[in-house]
Formats: C-alpha cells, structure tokens, sequence
DNA sequence: GCCAACGTTGGC
DNA sequence: GCCAACGTTGGC
C-alpha cells in the first residue's frame, strides 16, 4: 500500500465537505497539473492518503482512502485530465500543524515543505505511521 | 494582501 | 526547442 497527501483550500472543498459526502467518497477534480496527475494515475484502490487543509489553516486534519482507481475528470471535457476517487476514514484527533511539520527533522524531506505548491503528492511510510502518531492516531 | 516559486503558454 | 511573459498557488 502507498500513501499520498491532498491538499484543498477548505474555502474551496474542506473536511467536513469530505466526511459529509461518507463511504461513498467524491472524485477529486479540478487538478490541472501533471505532476498531481500523474501521481493520481500511480494511485491504488485501498491506497491511504492525508487531506491538507491550505491557506489559512495550513494542517494536516484527516486520513482518506482511495476508493476509485484514476478515470476521467468529470469537470472537463479535456481528455488529459485524469482524477481518482477519495472517502474520509478518519479525522486526526489533533491536526498536524504544517508549523508541527517543519519542526520535526523526521519530516524535513516532506514534499509539503519542499515543494508547497504540489497539490498531490506522495508521502513515505514512516511519515505516514509519524504524522499518524502526532495526530492522535495509533496507526494509518 | 504581498510576493516568491513554479508551471504553462506562445512567439520566435 | 528555447525562453520570456504570464498566471496561479500558497506561505507569510
């Protein structure tokens, strides 16, 4: 299994947007990058993943799954445009700070703090189980 | 609200 | 195919 992180500014798609659509999960549109894209079409079924909140909150807040391997981007019409779909498993009982982040030595190396304009990205086994333990989780 | 970093576009 | 111009993202 491998682990990813997505961000979304919560003004535009947040948590609770996430956690009220349930198990049945939501494509996640709308990226125009091919980086993001490309890493979405690498996604498995049962493949973990953290939701970012951006902007002015700036934490990670839950954990996802996802649940549809890559497909067509609904929201267009532009064939290039590939998307998965992801559910809400659980929210962090203390959100992981992307202040938390940067002062951890473990986690320096997070594409997070070094490319923070990557919207899906992914994200090491032992920064999963790390920032899982920091969030008041016992495990992924 | 500003601005740095980065990705994309389009002219040549 | 290069690179300048432009637009967007996201931290501060």
């Amino acid at each position: 299994m491998r682990y990813w992180l997505f961000k979304s500014e919560p003004s535009d798609w947040s948590w609770d947007d996430q956690l009220a659509k349930g198990a049945a999960g939501e494509e996640w549109g709308g990226v125009r990058n091919y980086q993001a894209r490309n890493f979405m079409r690498e996604m498995a079924v049962g493949d973990r993943g953290f939701f970012y909140h951006s902007q002015k909150a700036r934490a990670i807040v839950g954990t996802v799954e996802i649940c549809a391997a890559a497909h067509p981007d609904s929201t267009t019409d532009d064939d290039r445009w590939d998307c998965v779909d992801i559910r809400a498993l659980e929210t962090l009982p203390e959100p992981v700070t992307l202040d938390a982040v940067k002062q951890t030595p473990e986690l320096a190396d997070m594409v997070l703090v070094k490319n923070s304009r990557l919207s899906v990205q992914p994200v090491t086994a032992d920064e999963w189980s790390l920032i899982c333990r920091m969030g008041g989780l016992q495990d992924g």
